[in-house]
This record gives C-alpha cells, sequence and structure tokens, in this order.
DNA sequence: CCAAAAGTGTTTTGATTACACCCATGA
DNA sequence: TCATGGGTGTAATCAAAACACTTTTGG
C-alpha cells in the first residue's frame, strides 16, 4: 500500500496488516469523498484510499486516527470500522490485508493546506475515479454503512459544522439517501427527537429571510438512546 | 491464539492475523455457543472461541470456513464478517489481530465426534462462561450483531433444520430477540413475506396435533429483496 | 414589490399491536 | 375425555406519508 519501511522484514512470507480510510464530507449539498494522488511506486499517480501500515505498538482505531491527522490536520474524527479485506490477491506484490474505517469530517474545519501537500481531492460521491485495488468496493461499502446508521444513529450531524440550520441537515440526509424529503416531515422528525438545540442566531447565506441555527445537543442523544430509542429519520 | 507454527518467523516484531470464529446453533428453545478448552499453553484448559491464523495464501472467509470444517465437519456454513479485534494489548506475548467471524450452524447437521475431540461444549448463550482474551467482548458484539440482521434479513432460517414448523421459527426468534412473540402477529407477518412454503408433512415431536412443516424459498426471498423490500421480522 | 427560501398543521394511509377462542390428537 | 400445543381474525393504536399556503426580506 505504501512504502515498506524495514527491508529486514521484507520476507514474502509475511501478512502485512494496513488500514485504509474512506474519508466523507459534506459541502454544497453534496456529499463527498477525499481521495489521494499516489506519489510512490508501484502504482504512482493512480488515485487511492489514504492508508497506512498498522505499526506493532500501535490500536487499530490510533492507526486509523493517525492517518486522518496526518492527512487533514484533524483529531478526534468520528471514524468507525467498517470491515477488514482479506483476499488473497487483493494486493498484487504482497499480502497485505486491510482494515478498512470510514469517517465523517466537517468540511469547514480540515486542513487544506495539509491535504494539497499530500495530493488529495475531494470528488462527490457519484462522480468518483477508479481507484486502486479494492478500494472501489471500500467506497461502496461504507456508503452502504453510512445510509444504514444514519438512520439509527445521529451521524449525520458529524458532517455538519456546529452550528447548522435544518434545510442543511435535510439537505444532507437527501444526499446521503439520495432522494428528496419532505420539509415538513423531516422538520416535524427531527425536532421530535429532541436532539438538536435551536439557537438565536440566523444563517442568511442561503435566503434573504434567513433560517435559524441549531445544535446538537449530545446529553439529549444519550437519554434518548437509554430510554429505548426510536431514532430513524428518514 | 493457536500453536506458533513456524519458529523461523516467531520474531518479536511481527503482526499475527488470527481469526476466530463465534459459532451459533438453536437448540431446545435455546440460542447457543460453540465454545473450546483449550488444549495447549498458554491458557490450556481455559474455554476459548475457536480460532486459528489466517494462512498467507488464504482468503480470510476461506480461513473461517476451514476453521469451521475442522472442528464441526461443515462445509458452506453461513458466516459473516463480525469485527476486527486490534488492540495492541490484547493478547499478551504476542501483536496478533484477529478477524472475528460469526457462523449460524443447524445443530441437527454438525459432526458431534469431530466436535467432542476438539473438546468443545455447547453453551446456552446467558450463560457462559468466562472466556480468554477478548472473546467474551466478541461473543456480545455477535450477539447484537445477530439480533440486528435478523431483523432485516432472513438468517434465522440458517440455524433451523431445512424443514421447521413456524413455532419452532417463532421460538429462535424469541431466543434471539429474548423476549416473547404474538404467535397470530407472527405467523401472520412471516407468511406475508412469502419467504416459507408450506409442505404436506407434519412435525409431531412437540404436540399431538402436529404443527405443518415449511422450507424456505430462497427464490422468493430474492425477489422480495430486489422489489424493495419490508424484511422486518419481529 | 417580488423572487426565493423558511416555516407551519391536518388528513390519510398503512403497519403494528393487542387480544380469545376453537381444533386436532395421543395418551 | 382431556390436556396440550397448533391454528385463526378483528379492532385499536401509532407512526409515516401526503399535501399547500403564509412569512420574511434583500435586491
Amino acid at each position: 500500500m505504501t512504502q515498506i519501511t524495514n527491508d529486514l522484514y521484507q520476507v514474502k512470507e509475511k501478512m502485512y496488516v494496513a488500514t485504509d480510510c474512506i474519508i466523507f464530507g459534506f459541502h454544497q449539498g453534496k456529499l463527498k469523498l477525499l481521495v489521494f494522488k499516489r506519489k510512490l511506486e508501484p502504482l504512482q499517480g493512480e488515485w487511492s484510499l489514504i492508508g497506512s501500515f498498522v505499526q506493532l505498538d500501535e490500536d487499530l482505531e490510533v492507526a486509523g486516527q493517525r492517518v486522518l491527522k496526518e492527512t487533514t490536520g484533524l483529531e478526534d474524527v468520528f471514524m468507525q470500522q467498517l470491515k477488514t479485506y482479506g483476499r488473497k490477491d487483493r494486493d498484487p506484490g504482497y499480502r497485505c490485508i486491510s482494515i478498512a474505517q470510514y469517517a465523517l469530517i466537517r468540511i469547514d474545519e480540515y486542513d487544506e493546506k495539509l491535504v494539497e501537500e499530500h495530493g488529495a481531492r475531494w470528488y462527490e460521491i457519484d462522480d468518483l475515479p477508479v481507484l486502486i485495488l479494492d478500494h472501489n468496493e471500500m467506497v461502496q461499502d461504507a456508503l452502504l454503512q453510512l445510509k444504514h446508521n444514519a438512520r439509527y444513529k445521529p451521524i449525520g450531524f458529524e458532517l455538519l459544522p456546529e452550528k447548522f440550520t435544518i434545510p442543511q441537515l435535510q439537505s444532507l440526509y437527501e444526499a446521503i439517501y439520495q432522494r428528496e424529503l419532505d420539509a415538513r416531515n423531516f422538520r416535524k422528525k427531527v425536532l421530535s427527537l429532541n436532539v438538536i438545540e435551536k439557537l438565536d442566531e440566523k444563517d442568511k447565506t442561503t435566503s434573504k429571510r434567513g433560517a435559524f441555527l441549531y445544535k446538537f445537543n449530545y446529553d439529549n442523544y444519550q437519554k434518548l438512546l437509554k430510554s429505548g430509542y426510536n431514532f430513524e429519520i428518514a
């Protein structure tokens, strides 16, 4: 996947363990994926997910967070294990399994310079390039997982700025589900869950009237979870 | 997890890759788990899931099926990847990550002798012994996954014999959800899905009147899936 | 003053839940 | 004949879906 760092263990009879990150963001009504142009042979110049070998003294989750930090500058990102890809011929040359993890980031917060340095680019999810190895498969699996999880957990909020409007939230869910939602029903449902709090500010970037800003209330979400949740947006 | 087979690579700076199988069965109204008594040091005599190192020339899925075959004699078992456990200190002594896979088997079909030879035992899932390492965590995660999946996919059928009665199926779902279900509603729902076929035979082992046997219809299930499924039992 | 997005309630529909009695049969 | 589990229908409840107009304000 990336460079082999230690020739001592570059024996053919070794199993390499990597992690690849599927990084989602949301911007201007579109769900996007962060992909990278490989700087090293083999497959130099091809588009790829960002990944790394898992260090011997490193938890899996920590490896994922490290990769995120190195490429976007973000820490404590929402990240979840997706699946481990282990076809014996998935990586020509080495036997390498990869634990795929997907991350949701707030596009307004990441470090643009750092991302550029890594030769990265945001692609809309329905306009992705061909990626190396089984990375397109990983992305498709992650999208399915995201759709599924968004129904039962408020992970959508991870993709929005701290303060967001209800129309923004709806637009995010429309992007995830890839279908339109009824504004009245959506608002009703979201508010009934009691997990977002209305603020006194308005966002006026998308309309003259302006839309009220809200923020996510983690405490109420935890309570909701405990009291036998029926959290199901859209 | 199991014996280190090749001393050449028993270097400390190596990452081992194992797979552990969470094997569920269903018998007499109880959901059960197959656990094994370790025959080797370290931790000899302790209860454990059955696992193995993943071979270099072996797909992950194949490794799981191999373990199943070796211990129960069963082939082509329903098996699904659960999660990869990769805390750096999960296995004292080695750095070893384990891809957990869970299997659903028909208790009436497995090879009892083979299982006994491996020092295995079925435990009811709410009466499990302490297992080595993070294996109890794996089992709990698998149970959650099983509950979740059983709602949306007909995986329950994997745990029953080819021919089964509706009361048996209900009892299985009750075991999975750990709560009682209404017989009329359950029957109505299951039949409405059109994925089981009534046979002309009756099973008389549990009542004098006897209950009609049914079998699962995979074709109809596939059709149901394509036509925007609303498969949700219980 | 008007275009464009934000915000608001009610009715209809469909699905889930609750619930009680008759049936068949071997012992 | 009776105890035991198998099998059946209907009404009540709840949640989701469909649907149209008013409000605000910068240009």
